[in-house]
DNA sequence: TTGACATATGCCCATATCGGAATATATTAA
DNA sequence: TTAATATATTCCGATATGGGCATATGTCAA
C-alpha cells in the first residue's frame, strides 16, 4: 500500500493547474457551457478536457446537464467552500505577517 | 513528458491530508514547534514527518529555524493566501446556492 | 439507416509520489 | 573523542497520474 489511498476530493482535484484553468473558465463563461466550447477556449485537445472534467465531476465540482448531443458543464462552487473555509483558519498569519510588515514600514515595529 | 512538470505550490503541497494535518497541527501548537512534537502530536514515524515537511518548506509553507540541534518550524500562513483567494473567488457560488436553498425553504423562490 | 458531430474511454508510457526501513548528518553532552 | 539525541536523506517497491492517440458511445440530421 503506497500512497494514502487515491484521497479524491476538493483539495486533490484542484492541486492540477489545469483544472482550476477549467473551472476558471467556466466561471467566466457564464451559466453552462459545453465541452467543445471549453476545448476551443483552453486550446486544449478534447480528450484531455473530458479527462480533467471527470475528475472534477467525480469530486462534484463541476455539473453536467445533457442537452441533445452536447453536455453542459457548470461550476459547483459548493465543494469548494470546504477549501475556502480550510485556508481562511490561517487568515490571521497573514494577516499578522501584514502588520508586521506595516508597522516596520511606519517605524514602530521592532 | 508526462504530468505538468511538477508543478510545487501551495496548491499542489495541500492536496495531501496529512500535509494539512501538519499545518494545523502547527498552527494549534503555538508559535513553533520540533519535529519531535510533531512527530509525538501526530504519531506518525518520524522519516515521514519529515518528509512532508520538506515538501512544505520548499513550497514555503512552513519556516524553520535552528535551535540547537533541533528545528523549530511555524507555519508561514502568507503562502496560504493565494489558496484563499482563489477559492474565494468562487464564494458567488456558494453564496447562490444558499440563497436558492433559502429562499425555497422560506417559500418565495420558484 | 447512414453519416457527421459531441463527448467519453481505454490503452500505453513516462514519471511523480507515498510509505517503510535503514542510514547519514549535525549537534550537544559526557 | 565518543555517545546520544534530533532530524534529514536515500533507496525501494507499489501505485496513481497526466498526456497522447485511437476508439467507443451517444445523438442528431439527411
Amino acid at each position: 500500500m503506497a500512497r494514502s489511498a487515491t484521497t479524491l476530493d476538493a483539495f486533490a482535484a484542484i492541486a492540477e493547474p489545469r483544472r482550476r484553468e477549467i473551472l476558471g473558465a467556466l466561471a467566466h463563461g457564464g451559466g453552462e457551457q459545453d465541452v467543445t466550447w471549453l476545448v476551443e477556449e483552453l486550446g486544449w485537445p478534447q480528450p484531455q478536457v473530458s479527462k480533467h472534467l471527470g475528475v472534477l465531476r467525480e469530486v462534484g465540482l463541476v455539473s453536467v446537464v445533457r442537452k441533445g448531443r452536447r453536455r453542459m458543464y457548470s461550476v459547483n462552487g459548493e465543494e469548494l467552500k470546504p477549501v475556502y473555509e480550510w485556508a481562511k483558519e490561517f487568515e490571521r498569519f497573514w494577516e499578522n505577517q501584514l502588520r508586521r510588515i506595516k508597522e516596520r514600514a511606519e517605524g514602530r515595529g521592532k
